[in-house]
DNA sequence: TAAATTTGTTAGATAACTCTAACATTGTAA
DNA sequence: TTACAATGTTAGAGTTATCTAACAAATTTA
């Protein structure tokens, strides 16, 4: 009976500890977090399945890996029900990105990288422990408020502008647009954006667009004529002239 | 009997076959082989205790994992002898080297960071499988032949330039050398160091050397006395002005 | 709504890296 | 040269992160 009391309070005492002290997250954990801050939909919910192929573990990996991330209170989560993120969750995920998109950038504007490079480096470099180095790459870049791909870095507390650009394809025929974002920024977008000189801050016009299969025909910069897919202008994220900030 | 036969020559392939491609080393396996590399006395020999202390792992953990590199061809390896790591395995320790040398001059020489900041950082950094990154840092700081504690870098083969320099507690009084390495780059020595405005490239005249303890009074710039162990002086590699290559 | 499909869970195993305890070998010193 | 000390090895176990096979729940579809 006494025995049973000592457990529990040791137990309170350790949970208290998990939550209070910081156990640093394991570079795996550090990856199941930020998947499930990706992943998170309007709620903040993730199903294991979708965890799962983000990660490309197997079920079951993904589900004992979220009963370990509620242990140290990053995440919620009840059998059967999606997973929800914790704010001290959020955070950390959002401390990873940040040095994630740090990284792009640095290597990018200081670094001579294209754009389609940095995803791959990024992806390790971003697990590294070094507030200091993160913070030389911050300044020497005067503190950037987006990756080269247009995706906000979140500041130091973790908190991420909402930039809220829209679709290309949601644009009229005849609108003038900045290309701003991009809203999939894997290497082979990349590499047919780069093969059509389609640069962030590219000023686009939409000179029609064909109802049959929703593509649009864009003219910019020296380019009068190019004809963009369904496909294409979903990924193209664009702000009009009088929406800086 | 076919059974034993079949097993055999499949032991077989696949030693092979490890020896042959490029199984990565794991960042732990990666870290036995910089430490082997580093322990190697003048035979190349490493004792297992001596690579334990290093890696402050156990005995029986370094003995398991000398037995690991010695599967994958880094490493021979017989019980009760000191452990000898393969060309295979000098090259691959020569190239993490590299990578953390070069991190370390880029932090300093690129990035701000003081020469006693740089290690723990590089230490992390070094793992990185980005060859792309490392050559952009090279070029950038116009491939530099030393670190920022004036150790070499390998080249890309993995190949070691030695330098030999004198140690300082091997000059005469009235002698003058130029400060180019460092025998220690621990934090507190370079902090040691900071302190007395002793950099790498300083010229040095020694005033005096006191018999009694081998400590050496030394002049350099503005300083015109400064007294420095024989610890000290043991740890300060000096040249003469005559031997630039 | 019952059956089929999808999604999620449990159980049990494996690989990598680590430990301690116990034992073996080698080297050193009485 | 025997005994002690230092060094090295084996055995067995724990942790983390992964898997497959089998089962269970939830959802979709007929």
């Amino acid at each position: 009976m006494l025995e049973l009391s000592n457990k529990f309070i040791l137990s309170i005492f350790f949970t208290y500890l998990s939550t209070q002290i910081l156990i640093m997250a394991s570079t795996t954990e550090e990856n199941y977090l930020k998947a499930l801050f990706n992943l998170s939909n309007e709620q903040g919910e993730v199903n294991i399945s979708e965890l799962a192929n983000q990660l490309q573990v197997s079920m079951p990996t993904a589900n004992s890996m979220v009963k370990n991330l509620q242990k140290t209170g990053l995440c919620v989560y009840e059998k059967y029900k999606p997973v929800l993120l914790t704010p001290k969750g959020k955070k950390e995920a959002a401390l990873i990105i940040r040095k994630h998109r740090l990284t792009e950038m640095f290597l990018v504007t200081k670094m001579g990288f294209g754009w389609e490079e940095v995803h791959a480096i990024a992806e390790q470099v971003e697990h590294i422990h070094a507030p200091k180095f993160f913070e030389r790459m911050d300044e020497m870049m005067g503190f950037p408020t987006v990756d080269p791909h247009g995706s906000p870095i979140p500041d130091k507390q973790g908190r991420i502008q909402d930039l809220r650009f829209k679709n290309l394809s949601e644009a009229k025929a005849g609108q003038e647009v900045i290309l701003a974002a991009l809203a999939d920024s894997s290497t082979e977008f990349l590499e047919y954006l780069n093969s059509r000189n389609l640069t962030l801050g590219t000023e686009l016009k939409v000179v029609s667009k064909e109802a049959f299969d929703q593509s649009m025909v864009i003219s910019y910069g020296d380019v009068e004529k190019e004809t963009l897919s369904q496909k294409v202008c979903e990924k193209l994220l664009v702000k009009t002239f009088g929406s800086e900030e």
